[in-house]
DNA sequence: TGAAAGTTTGCAGGCTCTGCAAGATCCTCG
DNA sequence: CGAGGATCTTGCAGAGCCTGCAAACTTTCA
């Protein structure tokens, strides 16, 4: 699945090297005084390089926050895959979640580079909206994803994009409620919660323990 | 409801129709262009009125295009209000809706400027999510209301963010949809059947006309 | 080793947005 | 009606983001 690690020669490594100091910079500084209390200056003198050449690496200031996954679309057709060979029995909604299960799982591995990364998302909502801004081409490949699955018309019928937006939806309140429980339980399991919970129809709940309170 | 139209002096006359005019001639040169083509001043000198002036109007240029209501924050605390007068038998998803359902009508009734305002949005991506993912006031007195109705807590349960961001995405999906159909249906229809959708816990849909293409 | 290919950087410039202070306009009250 | 005060508008300066462009530099490869 991972493309290569073949030779790699010197200039690529620089590159990923350069690219990682900024990120990891920028991450520190934003975290220390919001992300608009940093600019790309800042970023790029501490990282030993013109301002000039941050631009080379990221097309705006917010996606050295944001923008950790290089291939969004790559990442997406991988879902949209998944959510295809998902066992045939699932229902749509657990069929996505099920696809997406992968991606999920590495935020908890990666636990506190991305409860970083909210905390500084939470305090501008600028990075909020451009973490969706991106997302025009995703949004269209897992559509159609949901569309074939379902026997569909990813342009003529409504159910896709309905789908798609509930369950982003769900994505960003397990999200949020993951990075105010400060990452204490893991994300997986907030998302299945929501995703169950969306199954039933969200009914209010009564004594689920991940629902509600810690208890 | 609306508060007030006592005297209303040349001053506040004039105010209103700089203003208005403002958002007009920002709708029509988005509209031919896009908004990224146009430029403050584009739209302070066709009106009138230095670039200046037009950010003491509004913080941000794209604000001209999606800042329709002037008080959000107030528009919020009145859907909060309607949650908890909503009749008792109404599920929570539900009654939510029924909260939102004035709002809704208002985009109907003023169908073509928001078929317009829609139109740009969609083009520049990140004011969709802008218009939804709305201010954290605005998230936190829906959540809070949501808690209440529901006999929850607020920031210790996990059900009224989820039941506030699953609406959420199908606002933007009946949306989106009904912008696709150039609002040849009422954006309401579209909604309820979103909300009913959700409500049945998103079996894939059989024989529902909105649903499904025009047949 | 030397050309080809890829990177970095400074520079100029366009654009958004903010504070500030002067000037224009409206409103209120005597 | 005519101050005097309140409110708006505007120009200006300046910080910041971001983009071409071309020169200088580095890595790669034959």
């Amino acid at each position: 699945m991972t493309e290569g690690e073949p030779p790699l020669g010197l200039r690529e490594r620089k590159k990923r090297e350069t690219r990682a100091k900024l990120v990891k910079i920028a991450i520190r500084l934003a975290a220390e005084r919001g992300l608009e209390n940093v600019t790309v200056d800042d970023i790029a003198a501490e990282a030993g390089v013109s301002a000039r050449t941050f631009f080379n690496y990221f097309p705006a200031k917010e996606d050295v926050i944001l923008h950790a996954d290089p291939d969004p679309i790559g990442q997406t057709r991988r879902i949209a895959a998944a959510l295809l060979a998902a066992p045939a029995g699932l229902s749509p909604v657990r069929a996505v979640a099920h696809a997406m299960r992968p991606y999920i799982d590495e935020v908890d591995d990666d636990r506190d580079q991305w409860l970083a990364r909210i905390t500084i998302i939470e305090r501008d909502p600028a990075l909020m909206v451009r973490m969706f801004a991106t997302h025009k081409e995703s949004e269209r490949i897992l559509v159609d994803a949901v569309a074939e699955r379902t026997g569909l018309d990813a342009s003529g019928d409504f159910y896709p994009m309905l789908l798609f937006k509930v369950v982003g939806g769900a994505m960003q309140a397990a999200t949020q409620r993951w990075h105010e429980l400060g990452g204490s339980v893991r994300l997986a399991e907030l998302f299945d919660a929501a995703i169950e919970t969306i199954a039933a129809g969200l009914p209010v709940p009564v004594g689920t323990a991940v629902l509600e309170g810690k208890t």
